[in-house]
DNA sequence: CTGAAAGCGCTAACAC
DNA sequence: GTGTTAGCGCTTTCAG
């Protein structure tokens, strides 16, 4: 670059090196402790020194080095966020709230997208124990014994989201998913339907077990006949939303209305429906679960199961770090509530600008 | 750590520490260096002591401490993403290709969401700098002088996708925004439309001018006036395309076609669209710029301006570590092909299933 | 209240 | 080929 410089290696970066906090001690002439001190509110510094100290770091433009704090606490300040499906608008509402309240406590999001794969996802993990993130919050692609394999070789903390283990010991943030799936059928039912399908997610994942009983415990309420037949099983993604819903569509005897278990699913649901060149909600009603950032933007506004994601997200975060705080109080196990919110997808409302 | 634990201070994990490369040492009897020799994959250790190495490394379930090696290489085996709306399908996808190439070279990803804010967006980009990330892959919300900051300050990599600085010295990955607006406009105007409007992004943001400049380019060549009131400006929102649409409704004589400049106003603009009650493409053809999960779930399929944006993120990665591998090598700017997706909302194709 | 100094686990000279 | 060793920048005893 410049003219003499001595003899940089290869590997080494050009750039001037970032200030340390030995230039910001002998800048503000006082130790290295002392800065430590300064920068972590440690009380009982004089306020001489922590003025010098602050003046200095902010002449020097000073960032400590997160490497060097992580290798000498032992801990990174940053958390792991392993999620099932970064294409899905849940998990990144989800990850709205989790950065909002992890940047604001000054921890890193390492992103980890494990795409439904178990094998990645167990890389995944290995990857955070070496980077010694302060926690997790998992979103994991099965609910076994993964988990307690991952915590009694690490210390880690962990928080399960939206699927949980079915173990209890570990804090966990999920929502409503029996209640909110019973509120759609119920809905659906008090609209004078009778034959009510159900587009199901796969049976391993908590949610989808508890959608089911949902929808189930609903039709047994109202007094109707639970027929297996109206029961499809997808795998939250979009095209296996597609091929349910034809299953659905070329029954002998058609649903009239469907519940769609997630938002992805109900994307496939829609494209297959249409194809029929079926009405909704005419011909048949749909509600999804989840809200979806094209619910509002369709010919027929969908009728949704939403759920509380960026909440769901803050949420775990502050679990996580009220853990790390004090690792020793009592896991947690909170439930949010979802909620019904009516548009016209499922004929409870009149159909504005609909022609046909 | 053996039987009469001595005293463990509050802060400290509880859990079994992680094994160190002194104890992967010890047990394959050889030194640290040869181990870590090893573990880099570097020629020239004889086969017996890499495969004790090796043994001993399984044995253990040794993971390297990736704080360790980071302060002493004084660079993070990661990369910090920084992207403006994770919300966006656009930028999950980008991320996808992202992960992909990062994970297979063992890089972790920190991601960080600006959430168009250039406030946050310097915040994380300090953060990345502290945790001095070995490059950088950037969406930024400005395409100005902060870029001159950052390089400047830092001698950090950065390759920025999507949208560019105005500057060449960088390496830069983009896709053809200008050809792909102008084939849009030119297939509505084959189609026969003559009031041909626009629903742009901000113009400090570079897609939008070049997606405006090739919609411009378009109607020249077609010879279609340019009215200035047929372009509505959002900020790539779903809200502003909602708003922006309905101002393109409610002129007085009313475009019969529309492009919007990108997914989420889409959305906007398809409910502005709706609840005038008008048809799509009958009464308003319309085609959207990224290709979108919902486009095809729609009563009216969408035609689109598809961008790569799996290979626009795997790019990204690429060159970073090509760079990181080769950091003197000239700025490359690689620029992918959109590729006009029809369907049916511009009117080209039947439109099968609707009615009225 | 402040400073000196010992490492955290790893890599890269430098010896042999 | 392999081992020895000196730090990377920070936090945290322990002295004073």
């Amino acid at each position: 670059m410049t003219s003499s410089q001595p003899r940089r290696s290869r590997r080494t970066r050009p750039g001037k090196r970032n200030p340390t906090i030995q230039q910001v001690a002998e800048r503000a002439a006082v130790s290295t402790a002392t800065v430590s001190r300064v920068l972590d509110g440690f009380p009982g510094v004089s306020d001489t020194l922590v003025k010098r100290v602050q003046e200095a770091v902010r002449v020097l433009d000073y960032h400590p080095n997160r490497a060097a704090r992580s290798l000498r606490k032992r801990v990174a300040q940053a958390v792991g966020v392993v999620i099932s499906d970064i294409q899905n608008p849940f998990f990144t509402s989800v990850i709205i709230g989790i950065e909002q309240v992890l940047h604001e406590a000054n921890y890193t999001l390492l992103l980890c997208n494990s795409d439904e794969d178990p094998r990645r996802e167990r890389a995944h993990l290995a990857t955070l124990r070496s980077e010694g993130v302060a926690g997790i919050i998992l979103a994991s692609t099965r609910t076994e014994t993964d988990f307690y394999r991952l915590l009694a070789h690490t210390g880690t903390p962990v928080v399960a989201i939206d699927r949980t283990p079915d173990q209890q010991d570990m804090d966990m943030v999920t929502v409503t998913n029996q209640s909110g799936a019973y509120q759609a059928v119920a809905h659906l039912a008090g609209l004078g339907h009778r034959r009510i399908a159900l587009v199901s997610g796969p049976l391993e994942i908590s949610t989808s077990r508890e959608r089911l009983e949902g929808y189930q415990a609903a039709l047994r309420d109202c007094d109707i006949p639970a027929l297996p037949e109206l029961t499809a099983y997808g795998n939250y993604r979009q095209p296996s939303g597609y091929q349910a819903m034809q299953t659905l569509l070329s029954l002998p005897e058609r649903p009239t209305a469907v519940l769609v278990a997630n938002n992805l699913m109900t994307l496939g649901a829609l494209q297959a429906i249409y194809e029929q060149g079926l009405c909704i909600p005419e011909q048949m009603a749909l509600v999804g679960f989840d809200e979806m950032p094209w619910a509002t933007s369709l010919q027929t506004p969908l009728t949704v199961v939403a759920q509380p994601t960026n909440e769901l997200g803050a949420t775990a975060a502050q679990l996580l770090l009220d853990r790390l705080r004090e690792p020793d109080r009592p896991y947690q196990h909170v439930v949010l509530e979802t909620r019904l919110i009516v548009r016209a997808s499922c004929g409870a409302t009149s159909c504005r600008g609909r022609i046909g």
